[in-house]
DNA sequence: CTCGAATGTCTAGCAGTGCTAGAATCGAAG
DNA sequence: CTTCGATTCTAGCACTGCTAGACATTCGAG
């Protein structure tokens, strides 16, 4: 059965270059160049090649979130990890979460703006979504304060840095005062 | 000159049509349902008169965002008034933010997620757009605490609640918890 | 080694999008 | 009543996501 394995693994690779050439692309030119047409060209395919592997348009946004998830969840955790303390753990994280969501706005978008067609916040949600929330828990619960659910505020800083990752690039508030900004947050919200 | 008057009023009005349908059409089915088709055939007008008063769907999209920036505006300091003590007027800003998100889902979007083609925070900024800010500001402004600047404060504030907004509505946050979130950031960002 | 079947891929097309050139129509002034 | 300019519409472009059905390629049985 040598021959089905071969054309198995080979099926997967193509996907993994349909996923990596979306995320490029829309890196590259936005998410609205992302068209089947332009992607099935880069992948030197057809475009029915593309609904052979994904659903449609909505389920290639979805891999390239779940694939961006995984990588946002190592970064902060090694942001978590190469700083002492709590406080600087914070710093650290928050610091890591924006320049993520800088650095990769395309993934950032799959992830947390566009739809994909992932479930949130459920049991059914996919495994890199939850350990992608996680990584941000394992830093942030610690700093809760008593009496407060390390779960209600790790959504609530996270809500905040993802306030100031949008509006910022979205070109609502001016980008200068984003460090000022991350240290007030850390400042008052966690409890130290 | 009462016959150019006239054309002048009717065309006022047909503008204030267009963008009145656009945002109704947006509130029923969403943004992606407002097709310069389908908003032409509600307006009982061919698709070209759209042309005739703006540039593109992007400026009606800036247009319904201009009109819902009055009311936002409106309906902050409306609640800010309505409450005594800063303490009680942030909280109160703060539910009455994210319920005109909530209610006017469509309008939320076309003022912060979506391209209106509108400049934000700088000169050129459209009037009500500023006039929102400064709703926020005049609240928030008064409990930033010492030696942080107002603007600052309000940018921070406003960026944390726009992210409970927005991850909410994307089902990324689960809706249960939305008071409790909101209390833990007053209590904590506001300096009573 | 040949040949039917199954698998995989592509061509061509649908209904929809935002937007626009040029034809048709309307209304006001002479 | 006619003329002419402003207004509105018809028809079309190039594009979108997506898919049916034709085509080629590869496989396994004889």
């Amino acid at each position: 059965m040598s021959v089905q394995e071969r054309k198995e693994r080979e099926r997967a690779g193509r996907e993994r270059l349909i996923v990596a050439t979306a995320r490029e692309l829309a890196e590259q030119q936005g998410w609205d160049a992302v068209t089947t047409r332009r992607l099935a060209e880069r992948i030197e395919y057809s475009q029915p090649v593309l609904y052979s592997h994904f659903r449609g348009k909505r389920e290639i946004i979805g891999a390239v979130a779940l694939e961006g998830a995984g990588e946002m969840a190592a970064a902060v955790r090694a942001a978590a990890c190469s700083a002492d303390g709590p406080r600087a753990r914070v710093t650290a994280l928050a610091r890591a979460y924006l320049d993520f969501a800088e650095r990769n706005p395309a993934v950032y978008d799959a992830m947390f703006q566009l739809d994909g067609g992932l479930a949130f916040a459920k049991e059914e949600t996919p495994e890199p979504l939850k350990d992608a929330f996680a990584a941000l828990l394992e830093s942030l619960g610690e700093v809760a304060g008593d009496g407060v659910h390390p779960g209600l505020f790790t959504e609530t800083f996270w809500a905040a840095l993802h306030g100031l990752a949008t509006l910022t690039r979205a070109r609502r508030l001016p980008p200068e005062d984003t460090e000022r900004r991350v240290e007030l947050l850390v400042d008052r919200l966690a409890m130290v």
